[in-house]
RNA sequence: CGGGGCGUGGCUCAGUCUGGUUAGAGCGCUGCGUUCGGGACGCAGAGGUCGGAGGUUCAAAUCCUCUCGCCCCGACCA
């Protein structure tokens, strides 16, 4: 439907802000009645709302087909044992929803499709010279998620585009995901996502070697990122590292200091008056199965979870108690390597500790650290310890390519893109019969979009106080025609001819008929965002004019005359359409 | 799952501490009239078993117990 009357238009304004919003895109979308929560973290989209995310799926579509993909669609509802296959019906987590059909089968409600587009791919893609593949589909997803927040940024259940492709060769894969990479760049574009960065990630569950995550720049996000003053360096704060300078003196005899009730680095650091870097810690985790790990970083740096993690092969982490620290005879408090038997343990040291020099680290006894701790001269077979980077970057660490300062930012994560590999291709018999006439397991790769979430992004990136600032590549409509005053024959006459030319023009308008008072009919226009607005009333008319303004103007507005006044409209909203495509 | 907050017409809230007429206001909605350029006004209306269940009491939105739901912070999160 290209044209709308606002009198019937479904989906009230709401002139207050709903108690459960917070963030902006949340707000704007319950009071200007894109969206209604049903339930926590389920949404029905209203027709504004609706309009929306179907323009945003034409654009997603039509780069994904530019990159050769071909659209399909799988079943939300999954069987069990299609993930078994791949191992992931036990391997995850509680927020996939499993439940039991009426003749008692092992169901899902499927999260993401890695799963059902290899069933699909390994019958339907068995020769090489079907190769390379690339199939997705724009498909609601489940997710029982422990907190949905922020509205549609983090829901249960949403709408992705996921994209699946198949390849020969880790060659063939790496330059597809090149060409994925730069349609997304141009999905987000093409949005109106004018801060949207990609960086490097951590490929999670999902698995596989390289990922890069799309990331809108905005305060609400929940992820956060570091990027280099020159943009080359770009990475999510669990993968990001730094090239932190490690002070290095000539090594001073070891001493054993008294620091009486100076269990944390702060403590120790003001106690012996010493910046913490000179210090050292030792924090010890628990890992699924119960063994003591123990990390030791320099005493200013945070350990990096998401890093030790992958670094262990860990899915759960927790702190270990304390008489867990104390049967490996370390004092907690005043734990480090020093003295510490380490059979048993799984020993993890940062840059940071082994390349500084005379470090205050614990003396494994109460009430007392050693000051001059040199790690691979104190420690026996100190070569034999793991050292890696564990440390959590922080706002102004140095790059690691330019040793610029680097910046933080919080993003909302839109999209991501992952080399999967043979992760699923090998456990779940996907091959194609290659050239060699030998059987191969497929290279794959996948490609994300979450589709209301993106919506709910550009919000966040575009809109005043008064409401959303639509692109006019997702606008619900691109041309909002006010008619004031509707009693006067005249207003309702010359509206709708205007409407009806509008429409004749080939373009979405809505037209608010309603006779509102002149601030309500704005206000809702401000809601609704639309890039083209226009205004008639008895004293435009007198003149032959209509009052024209573009919703990112604010309160300025010009006037134009009325005589050929639809197709000048016309040629703005192509000219800038040229500008999305 | 831990911590905090909140459930009273469609929305925002008052009333709960200190139990007591018929449960209120503003916005929104319906009808009539007057208005008409950044959320007008008058009159007349519709709409609530005060989240639910139990209990205490002569009497419960209000006190007690249990329970359900929603939001925020954290944990978790392709």
């Amino acid at each position: 439907m290209l044209f709308m009357k606002l009198s019937q238009f479904i989906g009230q304004r709401l002139r207050e802000v709903p108690r459960d919003a917070q963030t902006a895109s949340h707000k704007f979308l319950l009071r200007g009645g894109y969206c209604r929560s049903v339930s926590a973290g389920l949404y029905s989209l209203l027709p504004a709302g609706c309009r929306i995310v179907r323009k945003i799926e034409a654009i997603i579509r039509e780069e994904m087909n530019r990159i050769g993909g071909q659209e399909v669609l799988m079943p939300l509802v999954l069987p069990a044992e299609l993930w078994r296959e791949s191992g992931r019906y036990e391997s995850v987590g509680p927020e996939l929803l499993r439940f039991r059909d009426r003749n008692d089968k092992e169901m899902l409600l499927g999260m993401t499709h890695e799963e059902a587009v290899v069933h699909l791919a390994r019958t339907e893609l068995p020769s090489h010279r079907q190769l390379p593949a690339m199939m997705y589909q724009i498909q609601v997803k489940y997710r029982d998620e422990a907190r949905p927040r922020a509205g549609l940024i983090r829901v249960r259940e949403f709408t992705m585009k996921d994209a699946y492709s198949f390849h020969i060769s880790q060659e063939c894969l790496e330059e597809y995901y090149q060409k994925a990479h730069q349609a997304y760049e141009r999905i987000f574009q093409r949005l109106g996502l004018r801060e949207c960065v990609s960086i490097l990630s951590d490929s999670g569950m999902i698995g596989g070697a390289l990922s890069h995550e799309f990331m809108a720049i905005a305060e609400c996000g929940e992820d956060t990122l570091f990027c280099s003053p020159d943009g080359r360096y770009r990475a999510n704060r669990e993968v990001a590292c730094s090239k932190l300078h490690y002070k290095q003196e000539e090594p001073l005899p070891l001493e054993k200091v008294a620091t009486p009730d100076c269990k944390s680095i702060e403590e120790v650091a003001a106690f012996l008056q010493l910046p913490k870097e000179q210090t050292g810690k030792a924090l010890f985790y628990k890992d699924g199965k119960g063994a003591l790990v123990l990390v030791s970083i320099r005493g200013d740096l945070e350990v990096n979870e998401a890093k030790l993690k992958k670094l262990l092969g860990e899915a759960e982490l927790d702190f270990a108690d304390d008489q867990l620290i104390l049967s490996a005879g370390a004092v907690p408090g005043y734990a480090s390597l020093l003295g510490l038997k380490r059979e048993g343990i799984r020993v993890l040291v940062d840059h940071s500790l082994a390349e500084s020099s005379n470090l205050v680290v614990g003396a494994n006894e109460a009430g007392y650290h050693c000051r001059n701790f040199n790690f691979f001269r104190d420690l026996e077979l100190a070569e034999q310890i793991q050292v890696a980077d564990l440390a959590t970057v922080r706002e102004g660490d140095p790059c690691p390519l330019s040793g610029e300062p680097l910046q933080m930012h919080r993003g909302i994560e839109v999209g991501n893109i992952f080399q999967l590999g043979t992760k699923y291709s090998k456990a779940m018999h996907c091959n194609f019969l290659g050239e060699d006439g030998q059987s191969h397991p497929m290279i794959m790769g996948c490609y994300g979009i979450g589709v209301g979430r993106a919506m709910a992004a550009v919000i966040e990136q575009n809109h005043d106080d008064y409401g959303p600032v639509w692109p006019l590549s997702i606008a619900p409509f691109q041309v909002h025609l006010i008619g004031l005053n509707q009693a006067r024959p005249e207003v309702s006459q010359a509206c709708e001819l205007l409407y009806k030319q509008l429409q004749e023009e080939g373009l979405e308008v809505l037209y608010d008929d309603r006779g509102e008072k002149a601030g309500s009919a704005f206000a809702d226009a401000d809601l609704l965002g639309i890039p083209f607005r226009i205004v008639l009333s008895p004293k435009t008319l007198d003149q032959a004019q209509a009052e024209f303004k573009r919703r990112h103007w604010g309160r300025r507005s010009e006037m134009l005359p009325l005589s050929g006044l639809a197709a000048c409209i016309k040629s703005m909203v192509q000219e800038e359409l040229r500008s999305f495509a």
